[in-house]
DNA sequence: CAATGTATACCGGCCAGTGAATATACACAA
DNA sequence: TTGTGTATATTCACTGGCCGGTATACATTG
């Protein structure tokens, strides 16, 4: 593995996210991920045995990035749990006014591979999506909440996340990703309040928040 | 218009049904179609002007009866509004545990066609999810719930709803259906909370409830 | 030389859409 | 009743193009 060859194969990924994220995955050919990353077509085979694995590996770029950006704008949120969740909500309602946008590629390509259950792609969505839940889970447990609870809320805040990315997308009115907010903060409080009975009167300590914004999560594109 | 064509139009529909919705838009090739429907390609296009024609004519003929069987689900159920609105999940759930149930026709296409904004076939997404969201929003008002958070409220409900099918079409587990079900009974019962303190003690009339079940949603599938 | 990397050129197959001709059905005249 | 015209409905055969993937050869470098 010669150092020249880790730049090319790279230039090739991001190629393949751009067109990929940007235009769907059964649009663009093969080719055209070349064209774009300034390659020929047999240069690409010789670097990914297929274009379901060059799909799989645009999908396993974009895992840890998305999480991170998540994490950094619950931290740097005022307020309590519920109001850092909601925060998340606004952040992603800012990316998708961004005209470019394109929703969540991890979805986008389970609904494109949807007769293909076993794709690596898929295997990749499934596990990012459980990782997101799984912080988000590890969140409410700190802000004392119990543990099937918190995973019962996590879940129901995935699910308004990815209902946002999906209905968001259809209509292209962020407005709705507000909405989602407003009902993820919503069903954080009540949960906060049942728990808050026997505990303590004060749910959650406030975390740190000082780390600067900017990364919207709106996936590349020139 | 002679009464055989008629026939003919119906039966490309109804192959064109079972393919895109159980394959997908881009996976399926008007030779398919055709095939499936015992017709000529040629034929095929007599009738439709061209395969985008097809899918738009596809997606019309699931919009009445997916919005039928979504009342139906909330009309035989007992018990509140909210208890009505968590029925729809839960025979959402049911009918996700086919093996074949492939998910929201509407909303896998808007990913399909994710880069042709002005696409007939999105339109009409935008148009079926828009009645599903008037539809609850008509229910909560009907309930006692204040027209513009009626509106959120049904939006939010909107939300999960199309956030499971996105999320149960990824993991294959139904529970997170039963989940968005739980989260929009939790809402909607705070917002009937909130407005009963100025109204009477019961917020919701009690509907009728007789039509029998089944229906599935699932769409059609051999 | 041998291993790695890149390029040209090509293949079989599928895909959306079409041209030209034909079959069917009904309207109306002889 | 038969014949003819016309609109509808359907077929066969085809095209130009793209697509995923490959055979083969050439370059660069240790």
């Amino acid at each position: 593995m010669g150092e020249r060859s880790v730049t090319t194969r790279e230039r090739i990924i991001k190629a393949a996210v751009k067109l990929f994220h940007g235009e769907g995955i059964r649009a663009v050919s093969v080719d055209a991920v070349a064209a774009k990353a300034g390659v020929t077509k047999r240069t690409l085979y010789y670097h990914f045995r297929s274009k379901d694995n060059l799909i799989a590996a645009y999908l396993e770029t974009r895992d840890q990035p998305n999480l991170v950006v998540f994490r950094q704008w619950f931290d740097e949120a005022k307020g309590d749990v519920a109001d850092r969740v909601e925060a998340i909500f606004q952040n992603l309602a800012r990316s998708a006014r961004h005209p470019k946008w394109k929703g969540c590629g991890f979805l986008r390509t389970s609904v494109e591979l949807i007769n293909m259950p076993g794709h690596p792609a898929i295997v990749a969505g499934r596990a990012h999506k459980k990782r997101v839940e799984d912080w988000l889970c590890g969140v409410f447990v700190e802000a004392g909440i119990e543990g099937p609870d918190a995973r019962q809320l996590a879940r129901q805040v995935i699910l308004l996340i990815d209902g946002a990315f999906s209905v968001v997308l259809l209509h292209r009115d962020p407005g709705y990703m507000e909405a989602a907010g407003a009902a993820a903060a919503s069903l954080v409080r009540a949960r906060l309040a049942t728990g808050r009975e026997k505990d303590r009167p004060n749910g959650a300590p406030t975390a740190t928040g000082d780390q600067d914004s900017e990364g919207d999560a709106r996936d590349e594109d020139a």
